[in-house]
RNA sequence: GGCCCCAUCGUCUAAUGGUUAGGACACCACCCUCUCAAGGUGGGAAUACGGAUUCGAAUUCCGUUGGGGUCACCA
């Protein structure tokens, strides 16, 4: 059998999307199952549409999810390459070079309209005599297009759907070489694919319709074609192409917004496929070992950001105090204002970490969660204090209570506040509401929080003890 | 509009001719509970429609409908 060699083509024309990602993990994973190769060609060749550090965005988001390649190649280093394999096209006639100019393609396309008929090249220059043509050539700027087989069908293997069939007279003779010099995509991607000694080409469904172009490359060269396997797109919950005015797309976006790479990585796994009808979680070890292309489905998936949540969530649930303070600092590190990341270096981080890891969704929640940390109450009213409490008077005794409570306690943990706010409770005859509701309101300024005996033991008893008297001051 | 792809709970999916159509997210109810989560228990929820093949169809075939993709000197 031969040796598995799959690549991820991506263009560098912005921030890593999300569904190309997700054409990666699946590349990768093939790779690594069948202990093959995994390449990244980044497909450049479209000048007007580069964008800065574009190439390192797209290794960076790589590498963030951990996909690590064996070899790396820039399509805008080749160009020698493809005008070689043009020249012969050229030469033996499958292909022909076109003087139509952009004005001239524009009108022929207007006058298609308004006959309404479709839009297409008409194939003006496919006849042009070959020694003209080379004349003009050495003046005139042209493009060398594909000569499309015009009559018949075109038979193209995807192997999740099968055979597919294309009607050839819908076929226009379409540009390999563009008039800057630069390949198109087509011709680029299938001369590249087969040097590169690609097996398997795994992209977007989007190529689809463009696959009996890639397919008739292969036929005029007389080259053997990989095996071609079009994943399912990823959709929006409106069910159209995933794209910006729905929210976040790139890698980047999702990192900021607190996900974590492992939880991303299982869940966009199961996008498009599923190893059985339970499983669900899985290690990269294990999905390196499960991984199986035959079990990719064919219908597109929606983009469920509940689930992502949900898997982001059990991840963090999941992970060791320990790894959780690091990527609750590292992310506070990168994410938080400067002023905000040096008042929570007071705290213990593993603390915080003990304090928040199963109450958190994403990262972000993490500075919720943590804002009363250097986040001093303020009231608005008596009433805001007193809310919790039967009577104002409740209130008043409450606190001053809980302030001598407090002070009583030599050892400050957890266990010792608890048991000590507790026996309060029992002694003042109060509820658990009165007394830590009220806590809650004047110790962190809000109505939802980590556990009360949590909070007040990461302030610390001095602090914790401040923030009661400040309330009782403003009764 | 032409061409192409797709069709199981709202969503992700399992079931490759025989299951009471399974699981998960979300939702609802109850339990637990210092708030919020987490956890536990239970619940509602799907084979788009119509034919054909077959003893038997979510599964095969045909059609209809619906959705999506694509029609550039972009990838």
């Amino acid at each position: 059998m031969k040796e598995v060699r799959v690549r991820y083509a991506p263009s560098p024309t912005g921030d890593p999307h999300i569904g190309n990602i997700r054409s990666a993990i699946f590349n990768w994973l093939f790779a690594k199952n069948k202990k093959g190769k995994f390449l990244v060609r980044i497909e450049d060749t479209d000048q007007a549409r580069l964008v800065e550090n574009g190439i390192q965005k797209q290794k960076d988001s790589l590498k963030w999810f951990g996909l690590d390649w064996d070899e790396i190649y820039i399509q805008s280093e080749r160009l020698k390459i493809y005008s070689k394999y043009a020249q012969q096209l050229l030469e033996e006639g499958s292909a022909y070079r076109c003087f139509a100019t952009q004005e001239e393609l524009d009108k022929l396309r207007e006058k298609q309209k308004k006959s309404g008929r479709i839009t297409r090249y008409d194939s003006r220059y496919r006849n042009y005599d070959p020694k003209l043509s080379k004349e003009r050539s050495k003046a005139e700027p042209y493009v060398i297009r594909f000569k499309s087989p015009q009559k018949g069908i075109t038979k193209c293997l995807d192997n999740i759907r099968g055979e597919i069939k294309f009607n050839n007279k819908e076929m226009d003779d379409f540009i390999i070489i563009k008039s800057d010099g630069y390949p198109t995509y087509h011709f680029a991607n299938v001369i590249d694919d087969y040097l590169m000694n690609i097996s398997h080409v795994m992209r977007a469904e989007e190529w689809l319709p463009s696959f009996p172009k890639h397919v008739n490359i292969y036929n005029s060269l007389n080259w053997e074609m990989p095996i071609f396997v079009h994943l399912p797109m990823i959709l929006a919950p409106d069910k159209t192409k995933l794209s910006k005015r729905h929210g976040a797309t790139s890698v980047e976006e999702f990192k900021q917004a607190g996900y974590l790479n492992s939880a991303m990585f299982n869940f966009l796994v199961l996008l498009g496929w599923a190893l059985d009808d339970k499983t669900e979680f899985f290690t990269v070890e294990e999905l390196i070992k499960v991984f199986d292309i035959n079990k990719i489905s064919k219908s597109p998936a929606i983009f469920n950001k509940e689930k992502l949540d949900w898997f982001n969530g059990r991840y963090i649930l999941n992970s060791k105090y320990d790894d959780f303070a690091k990527e609750i600092n590292n992310y506070f590190k990168q994410f938080l204002d400067i002023k905000k990341y040096k008042a929570i270096q007071n705290y213990n981080i593993n603390d915080i970490s003990i304090m928040i890891k199963e109450r958190c969704k994403t990262l972000n929640d993490a500075i919720m969660l943590t804002e009363f940390l250097y986040q001093k109450p303020k009231f608005k009213s008596k009433y805001e204090i007193q809310i919790m409490c039967d009577n104002p008077e409740q209130c008043q005794t409450i606190l001053t209570s809980s302030i001598e409570s407090l002070n009583d306690i030599q050892e400050f943990t957890i266990e010792n506040i608890e048991s000590i706010l507790k026996s309060l409770m029992t002694k003042l005859k109060v509820k658990p509401k009165n007394l830590l509701g009220t806590l809650r309101i004047i110790i962190t300024n809000q109505k939802i929080s980590p556990p009360i005996f949590n909070c007040l033991y990461i302030l610390g008893k001095k602090e914790s003890i401040k923030r009661i008297q400040f309330a009782i001051d403003y009764l």
